[in-house]
DNA sequence: ATCCGTCTGCACTGGTTGGTGCAGTTAACC
DNA sequence: GGTTAACTGCACCAACCAGTGCAGACGGAT
């Protein structure tokens, strides 16, 4: 039912609108324009509804703004909602998919693992800082009330699948006796709150973008507390701040 | 500049418009109708908007809901933005007060740390999990882009002030050898983000209500970890989970 | 050449909504 | 009793917008 399985690895193509090109000039040749097409407006509503809020973004905006005949929009989607829906989804999916590959260094963990999770860390706080995650989850938080089937469309899940991926990675870290044994679920929980909860803090709404450098003192600031609890004492414990 | 100011202490009256009485039938004889209205109004245009959302939201629909005449709205606050503003504000008046008064109790701290830790981590939880702390920030998300003054309007200074008080209290308590010495706003940091973090993972966009056990839970868990980093090993650190 | 599906531009409508104007009512206050 | 200010009910306007209809253009497939 996800939307998400017709995006093909094609590029965005009309994203930020920069050619003046009349429709057919693309650098493939051999694409038909439907797909094309489809892409911008699903990327193009998106930018226009996380800007205008759904109820302000009007269709003739997303169309001109795409580059394509409003009916277009029409042919594809129907609909508003179904827009709305398909552009969260399809976003929802590149955040996802950026967030697990992040939980997935942990995977060749080749001896210094305060160095991995640190780099882990990074990586998920990068993933969180995104404008584009800030605004899939501003637009997400806006819309829940009206369209609670969102859910189902962004994670369908009880438990957060990337939560969950990052519990796996330390189970196996247990297991292999470079963490303590305990509930890996609760482990992946407290990690994921502390980089969270600090950005979102930090964050203040998605306003204030966060230099480089205080994301790395967050992420190390995490890892610190994380391993200071669920570490073994071998070696890799140091004092807090 | 803060609106909240002129929130004196009534009756919210009209706020879920159970009786169909007459105006200036209200138990209060000596008083004006004005300051009543004026609570009615705001606290209804709080609920209107969090439930349908800014734009959706009519005044039409916020005037019928608060037994009011649409003019009378106009009369108070000139514009539906200005409108949006002064309950927001109001709203969020509340819930700072809350929070505050919640950390405040770590001021009287008769001997077990980790209770005391406990009951705050848990009056937090419940704040931060409160049907209209959800709306507020649900609206907040949602309408930061349009009206980046609600910034402002809402917190006001650059650093969260339940968090500082939090720092403050710490930093007291490490002070009297309580606690490791070492930065308290870092630590205040961390015990909010271990708190919020989890619920907000937790609460799926607001839409689920986590029930009292869960809520105690994850204070617990987080008052654990915190006091396994900045604790002084004195007869209060547990194993975690 | 022909067919057919996609895309385009434009005009149109039906409904909704922020905001205003006005006449009339109530109630506190002098 | 008279003044004044808040409140009410209703009608109204102008703007905006989702969704539709239509006629025509482009391009690939056969």
């Amino acid at each position: 039912m996800r939307y998400g399985g017709l995006m093909t690895g094609r590029t965005p193509a009309a994203a930020a609108g920069a050619d003046s090109a009349a429709p057919g000039s693309r650098a493939r040749p051999g694409a038909r324009g439907r797909i094309d097409k489809r892409q911008a407006i699903l990327t193009t509503a998106f930018v226009v509804f996380a800007r205008e809020g759904y109820a302000q973004a009007t269709l003739d905006a997303i169309a001109a703004e795409a580059r394509v005949a409003k009916h277009t929009i029409y042919n594809h989607f129907g609909d508003k909602q179904t827009l709305l829906r398909a552009a969260i989804a399809a976003e929802a999916d590149r955040a996802m998919a950026r967030n697990l590959a992040a939980v997935d260094r942990l995977r060749d963990h080749d001896g210094d693992l305060r160095a991995a999770l640190e780099d882990v860390g990074r990586q998920l706080v990068e993933c969180f800082c995104d404008e584009r995650a800030w605004a899939l989850r501003r637009l997400l938080y806006a819309e829940i009330a009206q369209f609670p089937d969102l859910l189902d469309i962004v994670s369908g899940r009880a438990t957060d699948p990337v939560t969950e991926a990052l519990a796996d990675r330390l189970a196996r870290l247990s297991l292999a006796g470079h963490l303590r044994a305990g509930d890996p679920a609760a482990a992946a929980e407290q990690l994921a709150a502390l980089l969270t909860g600090s950005l979102e803090a930090r964050c203040r709404y998605g306003t204030r973008v966060i230099p480089a450098a205080e994301q790395h003192a967050v992420a190390r600031a995490a890892v610190d507390t994380f391993l200071h609890v669920f570490g073994t004492g071998s070696a890799e414990t140091a004092a807090p701040a």
